[in-house]
DNA sequence: CAAGACATTCTTGTATACATAATAGTTGAC
DNA sequence: GTCAACTATTATGTATACAAGAATGTCTTG
């Protein structure tokens, strides 16, 4: 792809943001940066307009960059639009998938059953990316593909407070099967309804989210002096 | 807001083109934009940056930045998207919609008939954003509005375009009353199957999109030597 | 002892300089 | 005459330097 310093720092910062390296609220400090990564304050401001551009990071002028730190109920939204256009990949995806497509699915779809069975909340974490990413792929809208892939890896971070929720993988996985069958089966309408209804934090998960936001890891390592 | 140069210099650019003045495919050279707009390079290349983030321009490394041309396919693609984003906010917008919301509805909608009815083009695409505007509004869910007012920027070329077509005017207003009267008396599906079909470029209408794409202003002024 | 003002320091924002890759033009050879 | 290779020029990418604003800390005064 691109070998520019730039390019690597900025994946490397937006990794560090939804890993949770740098977390929500944080400041981002340009010379720091600089000096980890060993190179000049340019490139970092560079990657840092970019994730700025993203939504990622806010910079107030004079005042540097901050990790975002969404409210709850801006938090909701993005998981409403995010199952909004997730819907709508399903319901492309039912129609339209070839046979490569329902096989990537289908494997995707083991995969994570297998993750659920070994109770492994970080490998199934990790299939579940590789399953919607499957859907998506499948949908055969480029365009709708990097959209829903930007949104989910803003969304990471949240995505994965959901999963410390008890049972949480279990359901998911259910889901998954109900969503896979509809695809397959090429019902549109179904593969919509499921896959709203799969990624939106409704009623009771609304309120586990909101709980988990306060189990994170500390913000700040409290100052002792 | 933001008094930066940096800032300042992105809207401008981005102005440039959505309003054509760079047309797609143009070659964005730094140190003309640089001259042109009396600054140095530094805060012409962040805001190619975050330009380049949000998708209006694309950067090859080494090879500099062009405004984006995209095929036709993905640009149906993005109207796909629009449509299902301005259904959704339709949706939302008829189930919370307040007074205020209601009434700046009305308001553009009332001229955006003025606007048909003097068969002012220009004027009618400055009210219609209003229009869309007051619906990604009434949505409340400021993620949602975002969102949209980001893709409507994008495919602001190419609706202009659109209403190039006989009757075209015509046709959208009579949709936006439809519109209106469904968001107003709370239905949500109506509304929702409303706007989709209002943005979305279906049937004859991605023919005369496509059409209308050969008709534009000249890409490259043909050098004469 | 507390509060406000001033000064110092640190960080951001912009400009400039330097290095490197790409492109174009010219020259030479087949 | 055409094609290829080499050179020169131009533009991008990164570093550094400089300027200006914001934050913090201290000192003075009430």
């Amino acid at each position: 792809m691109s070998a520019n310093t730039f390019h690597k720092l900025r994946d490397e910062i937006e990794n560090g943001i939804v890993t949770g390296e740098f977390a929500p609220g944080e400041r981002l400090d340009e010379l720091q940066l600089a000096t980890r990564f060993g190179v000049s304050r340019t490139p970092i401001r560079e990657a840092l307009m970019q994730l700025s551009a993203i939504g990622l990071i806010e910079t107030r002028p004079r005042r540097g960059a901050v990790v975002v730190d969404p409210a709850p109920d801006r938090i909701y939204e993005m998981f409403e639009v995010m199952a909004e256009l997730e819907g709508m990949a399903g319901a492309l995806a039912a129609r339209r998938h070839t046979e490569e497509d329902r096989l990537a699915l289908l494997s995707a779809h083991e995969k994570c059953e297998a993750a659920e069975a070994s109770e492994d909340t970080d490998r199934y974490y990790y299939d579940n990316e590789l399953f919607h990413s499957a859907i998506y792929a499948a949908s055969h809208s480029t365009f709708l593909e990097e959209q829903c892939m930007v949104l989910h890896k803003r969304l990471r971070p949240y995505r994965r407070l959901q999963l410390r929720v008890r049972n949480r993988m279990k359901v998911s996985l259910r889901e998954h099967g109900d969503i896979v069958a509809a695809i397959v089966s090429g019902d549109a309408d179904a593969a919509r309804a499921l896959l709203r209804g799969h990624v939106a934090v409704q009623g009771d998960r609304f309120g586990d989210l909101i709980a988990n936001l306060g189990r994170r890891e500390i913000r700040k390592p409290s100052l002792s002096t």
